[in-house]
DNA sequence: GTTCATTATTCCATTCAACGGAAAGAGTGA
DNA sequence: TCACTCTTTCCGTTGAATGGAATAATGAAC
């Protein structure tokens, strides 16, 4: 019990307020906010005041709660993400170029992949925005690159947890991808959003060789080439690796 | 007071951990970072924990403390500055294509400027990491054309608090500057990081007139086609603006 | 212009979560 | 092995956090 009647800390309020915005949405009237995230109107009024005293909260001109200014800040110069970003974005460059295909890099974050940055086909800066989408791992290719790439131990409770609503992928489908992804050093799967297309990732690889993130392009079945996107992922990915574990990494 | 000595509620104690990481540094031993959030040791450890818990914090292999995923996809979801970015890129790249100069965005934070998307001269991506940078209003134009397209009150306000403690610049040049830029609708400022170049930049705004952002150029005092330049900018700017405003945006 | 409905803010008595010193545990290097 | 540093657990004390109730602001409908 807190001090009061729902049982929760103080910091368990503050991310669920924060938790509470629907994905793309970034304004919420107050008492929305407070539905969404579970507390009492007065509750979340005075945790919204504190935190927009320090600006992770703003209000909107209309009233309406948004994420603020200096919680954007923060995030955009001490995340550790900016730092496997940057030692990626040349990388993934140099296969955008040479491709000409969707190049994107993601991570692990429990049983989903989390796009960290994406370069898309065309060249269009507009697309760029897309970032910070997510995954299951057994349906994306970065997700099985990654998660084959895990310690044992880790692999066996993604595989206990498993279970898919769609009832489209079995336990041991899963197994057998991850087991194949390990053995030949990349994933493939077929395209999910797209049907007439393929993923293809390979995990990067830290000096323990555990996967920290994967590389991987997007592209259409008929594409010819596949038998050297591989070793150009690989080369990549390993070039990743090495910045990541420079000293000014 | 507090329940302790310190005297400040939990919120605040969480926004010093967050704000604890210096620029650039992603990952802090938590006896430093107790330091640096002026925190005991011990609060410090319990507020990590549960923050951790929460993945806003992560322990690193080695122990360090970091920024979490979980804060980083939050913030790439969800804050405001997304749409902003996602309205300019295309009007950026636009200005990129034609002068191929370094082209960026702006908001105010304070009496600072917070650059928040740049696109860099040669076309390289390795810098578009290089975000969520401040520099003082006055010597930046990006920073004086926000300044000046602020409400006559928040000018003065400015005005009243300004102190340059390197010496070099008077309130009366900081009055003049914005004078100059609301009348003319641009700034532009002799480089400060780089003395060969300028900086021009332009507002924003939304339907009410106010400035919201600033896009701007830095180009080398040689360039001699800065009478187009400024137009292209104000073109740009408003349709940032126009696309912010639209419904979806 | 008035009423009614919704949303935001202030007030304040109660109480349990937050607090941090002390001590134990883990890790590292000499 | 010892000495040192950093991390984690323990636990008695106490004031910050809590939320219902009342008030204020907003705005839609008539």
């Amino acid at each position: 019990m807190a001090n009061s009647s729902s049982g929760d800390s103080v910091i368990d309020r503050v991310v669920r307020v924060l938790e509470a915005f629907p994905e793309g949405v970034s304004a919420l009237p107050l008492t929305e906010l407070a539905d969404r995230a579970g507390l009492p109107l007065t509750s979340a009024h005075r945790i919204v005041s504190q935190l927009a005293l320090h600006r992770l909260l703003e209000q909107a001109p209309g009233g309406k709660i948004q994420l603020g200014l200096r919680l954007w800040e923060l995030v955009n110069r001490n995340s550790p993400i900016l730092v496997l970003r940057q030692a990626a974005l040349p990388f993934m460059d140099d296969i955008h170029q040479v491709l000409n295909q969707n190049v994107n890099l993601a991570v692990l974050q429990g049983d989903d992949v989390l796009f960290v940055e994406r370069l898309s086909r065309r060249g269009s800066v507009a697309n760029r925005a897309k970032v910070a989408g997510r995954m299951p791992v057994h349906i994306s290719s970065a997700g099985v690159a990654l998660m084959a790439g895990q310690p044992r131990h880790a692999q066996n409770e993604y595989l206990s947890r498993f279970y898919d609503p769609s009832g489209r992928t079995t336990v041991d489908h899963v197994r057998q991808l991850l087991a194949t992804a390990a053995e030949r050093g990349f994933a493939e799967l077929a395209g999910v959003v797209d049907p007439d297309t393929w993923g293809i990732a390979v995990p990067v690889e830290d000096r323990q060789g555990l996967a920290v993130a994967a590389i991987g392009v997007v592209v259409p079945i008929a594409e010819v080439r596949i038998h050297q996107i591989v070793p150009a992922l690989k080369t990549a990915a390993r070039g990743i690796g090495r910045q990541l574990a420079a000293p000014t990494g």
